[in-house]
DNA sequence: GTCTATACTGAGATAGAC
DNA sequence: GTCTATCTCAGTATAGAC
């Protein structure tokens, strides 16, 4: 195996224990395990635990930016990529009941332990807000598409949050549902109030 | 100061200090540094961290029961008493922004813990759920009762976490008055569609 | 590029004097 | 009830052999 290889695979173990017990909670020990590498030879690919942080960072930033433009790319009209946003919480169902979101329970950490890293992990949620807005445009909703952006991530971020303490994975599908019922009625039709969500 | 100032003032510290860097970073010396014992007389009252944490819980579980049981004396009708739980995010906006709900990130955090006092912390979330659907019963929405509530706090929470993330005041105000303009819309009408929130 | 061995730190926790 | 002194352990990080 390549020192690349080693690097990556680092990363990935590091960017699934981040997420599935917490940055702080997770040890060099612990990624190590994973990887199947001693703790020293840790130090040859990063300095510091920060720096796998970022590295875990960019990586998942890349990756979304991909699956953004994956979407952009398979979905024909708007509305449809924008179901495609709301149906990864479908996909990603079991982790998020255990987990909850990867992108939000990451700033949330990183803000309360006021991390230099935290504007990185908030980049990332910045990037499917830009994502959405973009598509609300082009759904016809120029005027409020930040707004109904922001109306989106706030609620699926609220459904993981609760559908994670709770375990609820009913009400996890319920509002997934309801989620697309909702962009359906908010039509290229700019007179729909916005409010109304 | 009396044995048992001291350990409230361990609880209070701790129930701070939890919120605001999280549980597991906080540490034995934060707390002591703050309550001004030596680390070793933290012992006295409590054995572990972990029950520090328990006492953390159930200090929260009285205090928000207290809290509900004011806005149930406050408000005549249902309708305000809800007005009042959306508004704590107005009250406690500054703390939001800058940590995020007190209630949803402990629980997020125990979650990836897979802490044993996970429950305990959903109990907290439960507390203001059951609270939630008893008003709205009240408020003549028998039927979708439970879905209301859940639907109102998965939002609270959605909020409250991009609002931290993004450090936006302005986003939170919004949706704290859109939430009560939604509430409007909810009269005792049963009729009036609940998936159009 | 990978390993072992090890230094250093701060964490949680205990014993016992006062 | 509070303190100081101390223990143990796991964490991050480094040095240097291979």
């Amino acid at each position: 195996m390549s020192g690349m290889a080693t690097r990556q695979r680092i990363v990935e173990a590091a960017d699934r224990l981040f997420y599935e017990c917490g940055f702080e909670h997770t040890s060099f020990t612990d990624i190590a395990d994973v990887v199947k590498i001693s703790r020293g030879n840790f130090y040859y690919h990063f300095k510091t635990k920060d720096q796998i942080l970022d590295a875990v960072i960019d990586h998942r930033l890349a990756g979304r930016r991909a699956l953004l433009a994956q979407w952009e790319a398979d979905g024909d009209d708007p509305a449809a990529r924008i179901r495609s946003f709301i149906h990864i919480m479908t996909l990603n169902r079991d982790k998020i009941l255990r987990y909850g979101c990867p992108v939000g329970t990451l700033c949330t950490e990183l803000a309360k332990l006021d991390h230099p890293s935290r504007d990185g992990a908030n980049r990332i949620m910045s990037l499917f807000h830009t994502w959405l807005r973009r598509q609300f445009v082009a759904h016809g909703r120029g005027a409020d598409a930040d707004d109904l952006a922001m109306q989106l991530l706030a609620r699926s971020q609220g459904v993981a949050s609760l559908a994670n303490a709770f375990h609820d994975e009913r009400f996890l599908a319920r509002e997934v549902a309801r989620m697309c019922d909702w962009l359906d009625t908010r039509g290229q039709d700019a007179g729909m109030p916005a409010q109304e969500i």
